[in-house]
Parts: structure tokens; C-alpha cells; sequence
DNA sequence: TATTAGCACTACCACCTAATGAGTGCTAAA
DNA sequence: TTTAGCACTCATTAGGTGGTAGTGCTAATA
């Protein structure tokens, strides 16, 4: 052991358990100061804003220790320390007891839900507006996906002879418009019956289910129906194919822009190249989409380079029956996790009591 | 006249011809050469970038009188000067005849129009990102105005028993769904009566005339119709509500930030304040799609004082029949107006034609 | 009379230097 | 094991220097 008794507990097995508890102490009062001052921390200052009685000498030895085992670094020799990802991913995982949003932000976070003919994308626009001003970092939520999303209705409309409009109604209550384009005119009673034949058939089922069940028809039947169901199944076809990519919204993107951590040419640049290349954050929500709970990518934990020198704080909102698209905030790895996390969980929770209040189930 | 010699011409009553030939040519040089460099210009530099021969010493003088006259100012005393407001006020005015696009750009702005099932939305959006990406600037679209659009297809849909789902199908090819709530439940069958009453009655006209009318409907005979008609017209007033307020898309509001004449501090927050506050931006917006061709606003030439450090290019898009928006960049004074004009307009151009294939008329 | 050469002057800039101070690591004493 | 003391490092700041790009003014010139 030698060296690092100072900072050792005895079962030293697990990662978090490296640390005994005084150097846990800290670390995170290193941490949470340098939340708080974005200035690098001496042993001086620390052992004055630290509630325990440490001579700064001893914070330095446990600091160097500290160092040692990664969860600092310093900028240079001279220079108090900053912590590192690894130190930050501590922090996070000892924050068991997630801490409550103060009442003031909660009454500016319930305002969403206000005005009764909003549309879903209406809404999430409000919420993830709400979330970049309440954070003061960048914001994105992605919009429903279509796959998941279980169809509540279809309509077809002809609005020239050769161009037909589809209008979907997920049962989340978003509303899809696209046109399709057909050789043969039809009549509007024939899309008529094509959509009731659609409705019949397919009400309730995701859209992927929908796809999948089409493609049957085609290839198992290829020639046995007549004339009206051959037909609808083709135009369902058009209908349903998955034409939009998943969209998303971002909000507040200069906010980041002011914050000192990124005041640096270079990470200025690589952010704005992230956020011109939606895809990739779009990987990002799809992820979180999938896992219960909060996601937090720290630093490099999260695998869009442009990004590595920030921190993600993502999670998924819901109706009533799916997890419908996640929400979001992207900001610098020095961000008040405690606080923001809060935040994004709330605005997730009212994000999906609103949508729930608008779905149909 | 005095001191001013060297630059007033004979006949020295309009604005523009305050200044005669040869104090053009120097302020038309110097500001040319700013926009290239964004440095100071001195006399010396000019004098061997200028065609004509001119000494230091003349140029002097002749900077010396625009400096007076509110054309130029210097940062400090020993510094070169730079152009004012009012100098690419001049400048752009001078600007007669405007200048072709480079067959290359031109390539890159036909792209907009290939994918066949794009919604005009998407167009919008590929031709503002388009925009942003070929000037480097932040750049702003309005989606087409509700008021304004003249109505292809109404559809009215039961989604649940106080929800009906209002379709509205524009000339321009532009679909708006929106929600309405009722309090007594209508059958299918019934909205659908209500639905061709409404087309039939309506078709082509603009929704501000399709307003005014049901308005008068309502006012003159509030009694004399029987319940169908009755309940149309009530349906219709909420379906034709103007409930969105015209929306905007931007892009790019990031490149500004890497501009080096927004590096100040202070000239950033009070572009983020900017662009956080769209419905003043908006509101330029719509004014510059009253007018025809291109409009131009140099600093405090606009009424949002957030913007006044920065210039606007603004032009109207349209298709066969009407205006519909306006599509515009928004960069730094010292832009280089001769191509970011002919880009917007030229971008213009083809969003304009790509929409008009997609119109119904 | 309009232009230009010459000159003194100004202010930024890049560079250096020295002083300051916040921080460290190490060692020896408590 | 903790702490006091000390030598050391290095970023930051302030002051000073020379160089440079610009100016305005004046007097000579075409």
C-alpha cells in the first residue's frame, strides 16, 4: 500500500470504495467548489471552505493522492486542481438521493401545459425552450418516433389526381401529414374504403408492427386478393413507409457559447460542427430512449467526438403506454449535476403528464 | 465650401452626389477592402491597392473630408479608418447592377428541390440551412402565412368524442392539422357533410376572407339556418381560427458567434438576447415580404435594437399566385453585400420555383 | 490651386523584465 | 499521522522598450 494509505479504505475493491471517506470528503468539496468558481482549488482555500478541521498541508497530501489515482489533474504546476471525467463520474454516482426542485422553478416549469389547442411539438418546443432558459445550457428533445408510436388513425385524401395526402393519428395524438405520389387517379370513395380497411386492420399497432404486417401481405399473398385489398395494401404501403427520420429540437445553443468553459476557439468550433450534425446527438437520444431513468454521459462517456468535452443529461418522457422520445441538456462537464439533473427530471415528468393528458389510451 | 473642396462635387444637392468622383472611388475602395480584410484601412495601404494613382498625402485629405462628412471613423487616433453605417448605406445604393451567382454556388442551391416527397417545411428548412451554410451567417425563413394562403382542401375528422382533427390544405401545398375541442359529439358522417359545405363554399379564397365571411354569417343571420348549416359554421370558425402565429425558422446562429466582429462579449449576449426573442425578428420578417425584391437594413436601419450591430439582406419568396414568406440572412455590417445579396436572391429564387411546382394551381 | 513630400506626433502591439502570489512537494518536528 | 516550515514553480500583472502604421500639419512643388 505505502503511498496511498492516506486515501485507502481497507476493502479497496470496488471503484468507489478506493477512496475512504475522508478523501471522499475531499474530493467532493474540491468537486463542488469547483462547480461553483470554474477556478482551479488550492489546498489553502479548501481547507477553509471544508468543514472539517485539515491543516492544508494534509489536504495536499491527500490531493496528491487523489491526483495519483486520476481524479484530479493540474493545469499547471503551480495551479490549484481541477477535477478530471473520472472524478466527476464519482461525484454523480454518489449522488444517491436525488435532490427536489425548488419550488419557484417548479411553478415556471408547470406553465407547459397551459394553452389547450398545443399540438405535441408545440409542446415540446415550450418544454425544451423552458429547460435552455432554466439551465442556461444547450437543450434537445427528439419528437416522437414513428416506429413506436400505435396508430389511432389513418386518413386518406386526394388532393389531385395524382397526389394523395395521408394524414396519421398516433395515439399520442401527433398528428403526421405526408403526400404520396400514385400513377392511377383514384376516387375519393375508393381511398374511402382503403382507410377504413387500414383502420380496421391496423388501429392500435405500433408503426413498425404495421410496416412488418404489410410486408407479409405482399410477399405471402402476392396475387390472391382482389382487386380493392390489393390496392389498399399497396397505398398502406406508401402510407406507412417510414419516411421521416425522427426529428428533433434543439434550443438555446448559444447559451453554451457565453459559458466560459467553451470560450475557447477550438472547442467553439467542434461544438458548432456537433450541432450541425443532428445525427449524431440524435444517436444519443435514441440511446437514452431506451433505458429507464436519468442518462448521464460525462465527458468522453458519450460517443460523438465533437461532444467529449461535454457533459449529457438525457432522459425519455412517456404517455401512458410508450416511452415516446427523450429530453435533454448538453453542457460543460463543470455543470451543478445536482441541480440540473433535478431539472431534467422534473421537466421530463411534466413533458409526460401533458402528452399523457392528450394521448388516447 | 471651404474644406470639403476635395470631395464636393458641382452639383452637390442629392445625398449621393455630395461626394464627387474621385471621394467615391476612395470610399468605395476603402470599404472594399475592409470587407475583405476587416482591418482599418490607411492611406498608405490604399494608395497601392487603389487603381489610380494617388499619393498618401492626397488620400489623406480626402479621408480626412470623409471622416467629417460621417463616412468613416477611425478606433483611435493613430489608426486607420473604417466605414461607417452611412458609408454601405452608400455603397449598397451604389450597388446597381446586382452581380451573378458563380455557376458553382448556383449548382449547390439546386439541390434543394430533389427529394419528391418533401413538405414544404422541409424545403424551408433545407433552403434556410442551405443559406446559412453558403454565407456563413445566421439565417431566418417564415413559414408560409395562414393568412394569406387560399384554401385547396378542408377535412374534418373525429378522433375522439369531444376531438375533432382539422385538416387544412393550402394552395400552396402547405398542410396544416390542428386540433379542435367540442362540447357535443358529431358523427362521422355529419363532419363530413360539414366538411364539403365548407369546400364547396370556400375553395381558393384566402382563410382572412374565409374568417371575415363566417364572421358575417354569423352576425347577419345568426338565426335563420338550419342546424347543419349552423353547426358548419361554427365548426368552421373554430377550424379556421388563426391559431398559429406564423413561425420562423433560423440556422446557422452559430456562425455569427466565430465572426470576428462579434467577439466582443456585449455583441454576443445581445445577439443571443436576439435570437431568443423571435417575434421581433419576425415582425422584419413580414415587413420585407409587403415589398418586392430585396431589402436591405445596415445597422440601425432596423427597429430591434439587439440587431442594430449587425445587417439584414431580407427578400420574399412566393409561388405562382402569392407571397408567402420572406427568407433572409443575418450577419455583420461589414458583409460582403454584393454576394450575400445575389445569394439570398438567387436562393429566393429557386425556393420560390421549387414551391410553385409543389402548388396547386 | 491642387498635389505631394517631409516631419513630428500618437497609439497600438509585441516583447521583455521584474515583482507578486497562489500553489506545490518535501522534510522534519510535534 | 498530522502539521509547520521552506524552497520552488509558474501564471499573471505591471511597467518599460522599440517598432510600426497610422495620423495632421506645413511648406514646397507642378
Amino acid at each position: 500500500m505505502g503511498k496511498k494509505a492516506a486515501v485507502t479504505g481497507k476493502r479497496g475493491l470496488l471503484e468507489d470504495l478506493v477512496l475512504n471517506e475522508r478523501a471522499q470528503l475531499v474530493l467532493i468539496s474540491i468537486i463542488e467548489n469547483y462547480i461553483q468558481s470554474s477556478e482551479p482549488i488550492g489546498s489553502r482555500t479548501l481547507s477553509k471552505s471544508i468543514g472539517v478541521t485539515l491543516s492544508p498541508a494534509t489536504i495536499r497530501n491527500i490531493m496528491s493522492d487523489l491526483t495519483e489515482l486520476g481524479f484530479l489533474i493540474q493545469t499547471h504546476t503551480s495551479a490549484g486542481r481541477v477535477p478530471t471525467d473520472k472524478a466527476y463520474r464519482f461525484y454523480v454516482n454518489s449522488l444517491s438521493t436525488p435532490s427536489s426542485v425548488p419550488e419557484q422553478i417548479k411553478q415556471k416549469i408547470t406553465l407547459v401545459s397551459t394553452e389547450q389547442g398545443m399540438q405535441v411539438e408545440g409542446i415540446l418546443a415550450e418544454a425544451v425552450h423552458l429547460l435552455a432558459d432554466l439551465t442556461k445550457f444547450a437543450c434537445v428533445v427528439s419528437t416522437p418516433k414513428a416506429s413506436v408510436s400505435r396508430l389511432q388513425r389513418i386518413e386518406l385524401i386526394k388532393i389531385s389526381e395524382d397526389r394523395i395526402l395521408v394524414i396519421l393519428v398516433t395515439k399520442a395524438g401527433v398528428v403526421r401529414d405526408k403526400i404520396i405520389f400514385v400513377k392511377d387517379s383514384h376516387s375519393q370513395d375508393f381511398l374511402n374504403s382503403v382507410a377504413s380497411f387500414l383502420n380496421e386492420k391496423f388501429k392500435n399497432h405500433s408503426m413498425q408492427e404495421i410496416r412488418e404486417k404489410i410486408h407479409q401481405y405482399l410477399v405471402d399473398d402476392r396475387n390472391r386478393y382482389h382487386d380493392l385489398l390489393a390496392q389498399a395494401v399497396r397505398l398502406g404501403k406508401k402510407a406507412f413507409e417510414l419516411n421521416n427520420p425522427g426529428e428533433m429540437l434543439i434550443d438555446g445553443q448559444m447559451n453554451l457559447l457565453l459559458d466560459s468553459h467553451f470560450h475557447k476557439q477550438s472547442s467553439v468550433r467542434s461544438l458548432i460542427e456537433a450541432f450541425n450534425q443532428k445525427s449524431e446527438i440524435m444517436k444519443i437520444l435514441d440511446d437514452s430512449m431506451r433505458q429507464k431513468g436519468v442518462h448521464i454521459f460525462i465527458g468522453i462517456e458519450n460517443d460523438f467526438e465533437q461532444l467529449h468535452g461535454c457533459s449529457l443529461i438525457m432522459t425519455s418522457y412517456r404517455n401512458n403506454q410508450n416511452v415516446l422520445g427523450s429530453i435533454g441538456v448538453v453542457g460543460p462537464t463543470s455543470m451543478d449535476y445536482k441541480r440540473i439533473i433535478s431539472i431534467v427530471e422534473y421537466t421530463a415528468k411534466i413533458l409526460s403528464e401533458t402528452i399523457t393528458e392528450r394521448s388516447y389510451d
